[in-house]
DNA sequence: CTCATTTCGGTATACTCTACCAAAATTTGA
DNA sequence: TCAAATTTTGGTAGAGTATACCGAAATGAG
């Protein structure tokens, strides 16, 4: 489905979202018509979500983050996709993964401090139906934070 | 250090990293070229560390990815250091965080397939020195994924 | 108030994107 | 094997955009 001109082209836009397509061909040794075309394409099947700014975290002025470990008490349709739906609405989750394990849910949440967690997790976490445990787990140091796949 | 209008234009870049000047300064409402010297000050301070096409991940051939618990034995400088040097380098792990709790660092990793997660962990993770544990919870489902802060 | 500094909006120029073309390459079917 | 049909190619023109520079306006300090 994406061969290896796409990979090319796709391993380059993640590392620089702005790459001028006559960069892009240049890198990937073909003509900017040729080029223009396999981005648009990617583009269109959905290959390329979107492109964005990436933004330092800490300078932008979000100072904590944690990741959390939810599970839920029951797993009809009804609790999980209220918890789902909620999740997915509220911008301080950035992350959210089903997962196997003694968690149901992994989360990476992003706030402004301390005071501003605390709100999120009494005004909103807390009050999701059918959670049975919340462990939070602070994140003291961002080792690494990528979002280019391993082409 | 980051003000009003600069906030509008981070939260803008961030859902559309390829909107042309013309439309932040249009949507934020400011001249182009004031905007645009907005946008350069951002990336010059490293506000904006980069720009990046975001690639879906299944469509494009990473059927896999885990969530990864690690805990070291002892945290001496060389062993902190060593780890989070091969973990750094390493294009499978997406994400690396050192967190509170029981395990000392969370990561995500995305592969190709089953197999080469067990290469992964084989001739990548269980060689690294100091190890005392790893806990691999396999990620069901991506119900969010965002790199968009919460402004 | 006055001077110095910063920030502003407008503009010219060089660069880039995008749609279109005919040519080349590839695939199809007999 | 060949020729028709289809796809993909590179080049190009015109519209759109980024970027450096200008003098004007706003801001701050003494």
């Amino acid at each position: 489905m994406v061969e290896d001109q796409d990979a090319q082209i796709l391993a380059h836009l993640q590392k620089d979202g702005r790459a001028t397509n006559q960069q892009l061909a240049e890198e990937v040794g073909m003509s900017t018509s040729a080029c223009w075309r396999r981005v648009r394409a990617l583009e269109e099947s959905g290959v390329i979500q979107g492109y964005a700014a990436l933004v330092a975290r800490e300078r932008a002025g979000f100072a904590m983050s944690a990741v959390l470990h939810v599970s839920l008490e029951r797993h009809d349709a009804k609790f999980v996709d209220e918890f789902v739906s909620r999740v997915t609405k509220r911008r301080e989750v950035l992350e959210c993964f089903a997962t196997t394990g003694d968690a149901d849910y992994h989360l990476r949440v992003v706030v402004r401090d301390m005071a501003a967690y605390n709100e999120f997790l009494d005004e909103f976490m807390f009050r999701i139906p059918g959670i049975r445990h919340v462990r939070s787990n602070v994140i003291l140091k961002e080792i690494k934070s990528s979002v280019v796949l391993p082409f």
